[in-house]
DNA sequence: TGCAAACCATAAC
DNA sequence: GTTATGGTTTGCA
């Protein structure tokens, strides 16, 4: 049985979906029911559910910790997601993204480079993302630093992207699995919005 | 700058 | 199987 849990802090409705001491989906909408109905979306059709008045330990968890990503606080652990229904390739991309960190940025194509695969399947990865945002979309970016696409609108991509600036002006690189992953400064993503 | 072509995993037929 | 579809990138005029 899937528990699906929302709840509103500060204004905005934040929603989560957990099973078998996993999370399974994330949501976040300004309103209930969009919340609501983007998380039963990412529900798997044919799995019962139901929708908890009283959260679970686990549900509370991870919708504070939503919340928390949301606000842009730097966040070490997160509660377990369901990768495994997930094919595999997108398993790959989801946690690549996850390691980058708070105040910085990647683009599509680095993180093609990095798993495998080309920067539009990476997009394709994004745009499906069942944990936004725990797993940081808002934080991968084309690679001349515009901005993308965004599953919430492209303004809810810049106020997240605003509230995790830190500040930092140097380009670093992240290990996953051997490799590396180029990752820059999220002021460099803010510089030119104004070029659409 | 702008446009066309290459790119590549998924979901939908 | 095959085709259509992107939250892209790169090269070339």
């Amino acid at each position: 049985m899937i528990e699906v849990y929302r709840q509103n802090v500060g204004g905005v409705w934040f929603g989560v979906a957990c099973a078998q001491r996993k999370i399974v989906a994330t949501s976040f909408s300004t309103s209930e029911q969009s919340t609501l109905s983007n998380l039963l979306a990412i529900i798997p059709y044919n799995q019962p559910f139901q929708v908890l008045h009283e959260p679970s330990a686990l549900a509370k968890d991870a919708l504070m910790h939503v919340k928390k990503v949301f606000d842009g606080d730097d966040v070490n652990e997160s509660p377990a997601l369901a990768f495994e229904a997930l094919p595999a390739y997108t398993q790959k991309v989801l946690k690549a993204t996850l390691k980058v960190p708070v105040g910085f940025v990647t683009s599509y194509g680095e993180i093609a480079k990095t798993v495998g695969g080309g920067p539009r399947a990476v997009g394709n990865v994004m745009a499906s993302n069942p944990f936004a945002p725990i797993v940081p979309c808002h934080r991968v970016v084309k690679s001349d630093f515009r901005l993308g696409g965004y599953g919430g609108g492209l303004k809810v991509k810049v106020e997240f992207l605003e509230r995790e600036k830190r500040g930092f002006t140097d380009s670093k690189n992240i290990r996953i699995r051997g490799k590396s992953l180029q990752v820059f400064p999220t002021e460099c993503a803010l510089r030119n919005l104004d070029i659409v």
